[in-house]
DNA sequence: ACCTTAAGTAATCGACTGATAACATGTCAA
DNA sequence: TTGACATGTTATCAGTCGATTACTTAAGGT
C-alpha cells in the first residue's frame, strides 16, 4: 500500500518551516483566532508536533511576531545601508516609503505585526509589541529625521496596516469615502494591491 | 433564606447594559479573545441570556463595534457643530486633536474600534470596519481640510490607538526609544494617561 | 386574584482547543 | 547490523466555548 518512505527533515529546517506556516496562519486570525491545528495544517505536520517544537502556542506566536517585525526593520535597514541617507532629501524619503509599500504586497508580516500590536491583553505579547515598536522607531530614526517626522512616518504605516487589515483595496466602490482615503493613502500602489498576481499573460 | 426579590429590567435597558458590558469586555480581548460568558459576567447576567438578546456573539460584537465608532465620530461632530470650523486655523485643528485625545482617557471605544479594524478574517467584521472607517473619514472631511490632511489626521489617530493597545504609556523606561515616540506622540496628554485617576489627594 | 407575557436562569450539548502521553519509524555512528 | 537518538504521529484528555432547551418567576393588565 504505502510504498513511500517518509523523508524526514532536520529539526532546524522543520522549525523554520513551521514558523513560516505560523506567519501565514496568524496573519489571518491573530493570536486568539488561530489554532495550533491551523498552523499544523498549514505546515503539513501534526498538531502535537508544532506544540512540541515551540512549547506553547504563545511562544510560537511570539517567535512569529518577532521574526515578522525583524523582516520589516530589515527592509528599512536595507535602504539605510544601501548608501548615505540624506534626511533633507525628498528622494531618500520616497525610498523609505517605497520599502514599506513593497512590504504591503506580501502583507503577512504586517498583519502579524498588527495582530501583535493589538493584543495588549496578553502581557507577553504587549511587552513584545512595545519592544518591537521601539526597535522600528529606532530604525527609522537612523534616517536622521527629527522625532516628529519619524512619528508621522510610523503613523502613516499604521494607517496602511489598518487599511490592509480591513481589505480596503479589494473593496473599492466609486462613491465611498473609504475609496478616497484608499486612493490618497496608497497612491500608485493601490492598483498593485487590488489585483492579485497575474500569471504570464498571453 | 433568600429574602431578596429579584428586580427585573426592561429588555431595552438590559440590552443597553449588556452592550456597555460588551464594550468593556471586547475592548480587552477583541472578538476572538472574549467569550460571551465574559460579557455576561461583566454585565451580571447569565451567559445564555446575552446570546438570546443578540442572537450570536458576532452580532453582539458588531453592535458594540458600530456603537463605539459612533461615539468617536460623535466626538468629532461635536467640535464641528460647536461653531464654524476654519480649515486654515491651527486653533481649530488643535480642537479636533483634543477631541481625540480626550477619548484616549477612556479608551474602551478606541480599543474596540482597533479590534474591529484588525479582524479582517471575519468578513462581517471587515465589512463593518470599512463602513466605519469610511464614516470617520467622511466626518473629518467636514473640517474642510484637503484629503491628505484628513488622511494624516486619521493616520495619527491610528498610531495613538496602537500605542494605547500595547500599553505604552504605562511602561515608559528612560532610555527606551518607545518612550521618545510616546512623548512626541501623546505630548502633554501622556502624563494623564500614565497615572490612573487619583482619588481626592489629601 | 388570576393569568398571560416577558425577563431571566440552570442544565446541557456538541464542537473545538491546547496540551500530554504513548507509540512508531527514519537516520546515523560505531 | 545494530542500537540509540531524533523525527514525527495517533490517541486522548480536560477545559472552554457558543448555542439550545426547558424551566422559573416577576410584572402588569383585567
Amino acid at each position: 500500500m504505502k510504498a513511500e518512505k517518509v523523508r524526514r527533515m532536520s529539526a532546524e529546517d522543520r522549525r523554520a518551516l513551521v514558523l513560516e506556516a505560523g506567519t501565514r496562519a496568524f496573519a489571518h486570525g491573530g493570536y486568539h483566532g488561530t489554532s495550533t491545528d491551523a498552523v499544523a495544517k498549514e505546515a503539513g505536520v501534526s498538531q502535537p508536533y508544532v506544540v512540541r517544537i515551540f512549547g506553547t502556542k504563545l511562544e510560537l506566536f511570539l517567535e512569529v511576531f518577532e521574526e515578522s517585525v525583524g523582516r520589516i526593520t530589515a527592509a528599512f535597514e536595507e535602504v539605510l545601508d544601501e548608501r548615505p541617507f540624506d534626511p533633507e532629501s525628498e528622494d531618500d524619503k520616497a525610498r523609505m516609503g517605497l520599502a514599506y509599500t513593497e512590504l504591503l504586497r506580501d502583507h503577512e508580516f504586517l498583519q502579524v505585526m498588527m495582530h501583535g500590536f493589538s493584543n495588549g491583553d496578553v502581557p507577553e505579547i504587549a511587552a513584545a509589541a512595545r519592544r518591537c515598536m521601539g526597535s522600528v522607531f529606532a530604525t527609522i530614526q537612523r534616517t536622521g529625521w527629527d522625532d516628529e517626522q519619524v512619528r508621522d512616518f510610523v503613523a502613516y504605516g499604521m494607517l496602511l496596516n489598518v487599511m490592509i487589515s480591513m481589505r480596503a483595496p479589494e473593496h473599492l466602490a466609486p462613491g465611498d469615502p473609504l475609496t478616497t482615503l484608499a486612493i490618497c493613502a496608497f497612491g500608485d500602489e493601490l492598483a498593485v494591491l487590488q489585483a492579485p498576481v497575474l500569471e504570464s499573460p498571453a
